[in-house]
DNA sequence: GTCTATAATTTGATAGAC
DNA sequence: GTCTATCAAATTATAGAC
């Protein structure tokens, strides 16, 4: 079941990440949401920005846990890394190009205008780091170099996605995730070369 | 001297990259710059979206001569993908967190919604491209890893700027610019070491 | 909680005098 | 080419019946 507030959420989500925040209006939410106009100021009264700060957290949240569900099953580390971009390439292709990151067109827009949803987004990014972080340090590779690599990481997939949104290719994901996997698997190498000495 | 179309022109420029494409008015463009409400429509007949397409294809450019113009001119490779992040981050910090890249955030906007504007996007990408390989064959890389390289660089830099102006820290863009100088300083060791044996 | 009607403002765009 | 007045439509948000 899914309640009208839920539905709301998702379909807020949705379109802000396709469209942008600015570009989706509250009717085309409510009408994608299948929601009396009304109660979309019941469930949000604070409005657009309300609703749209609920969406990026828990968007966020979920592409987030899809990051770790993807990676932490895999062998490695480095065919995790892979596995990873090459889904988010197949998703993109498949959707028309509209599915990347759900938050980084937002993160853009409101940066500078919306401090509530430049703070949500902030928070989002930082609990993926977070997140990733046990992904790289299970593999014997230090904290502080986790973080590292996890930001390379986000930043590699975030700055892929929009080469290949505008460009109609997958080339960025599938160079991007190449370079990380690469990068990655020389430094595991590296790394337990240096301890078997 | 500055003609009206031209002030049009950067002032566009100037709001969609902060702001967005959306979210930026025809108004406020007019006002920043300081032009008469007819004028707009008679430098762009095609209205918005026509201005739009104008201030993506020239600022997007000089961006990409700014890269070539930071690269090419230091010593190694390595120094002068550094100095480049470095001075991004400089930018952005001195900006407020609003000055990082120029198209980034109307790229994710329309790529969706407007194709004129998507593909104006898609050529700007991929001339930064085919303007950065040179960059790297210079130092004996190959063409089709030069192109890999600029991919890298360009995603690295594009992501970094989204977390960068979202966490208002220059974290990702350093790390990210580390990442890939230390990259390409091991390749070309690693290739010239190849190519002495 | 649900839903409709509508208010108040802003939007992109046009007409037409100068 | 410049500028003003204005349009029709869309925007976010609210009021109030049910």
């Amino acid at each position: 079941m899914s309640s009208t507030k839920e539905r709301l959420l998702s379909a807020g989500a949705e379109l802000f990440g396709r469209q942008g925040y600015s570009a989706t209006g509250v009717k085309q939410i409510v009408t994608e949401a299948r929601s009396p106009f009304g109660s979309m100021y019941h469930h949000f009264p604070g409005g657009k920005e309300e609703l749209a700060a609920q969406a990026i957290r828990t968007s966020g949240a979920l592409y987030g846990s899809l990051v770790e569900a993807v990676l932490d099953p895999a062998p490695d580390l480095q065919s995790g890394i892979r596995d990873f971009y090459r889904l988010a390439g197949v998703n993109m292709r498949e959707s028309g190009w509209e599915d990347a990151c759900p938050i980084a067109t937002i993160a853009l827009e409101v940066s500078s205008t919306s401090e509530p949803l430049r703070e949500a987004c902030a928070e989002v990014f930082e609990g993926w780091l977070q997140g990733a972080i046990p992904s790289f340090t299970r593999h014997g590779i230090a904290t502080e170099r986790a973080r590292e690599l996890a930001i390379a990481l986000v930043c590699q997939l975030e700055g892929a996605f929009v080469l290949c949104r505008a460009m109609r290719t997958t080339e960025a994901l599938d160079v991007a995730g190449e370079m990380m996997a690469a990068g990655v698997e020389r430094e595991l190498a590296e790394g337990s070369s240096a301890r078997a000495t």
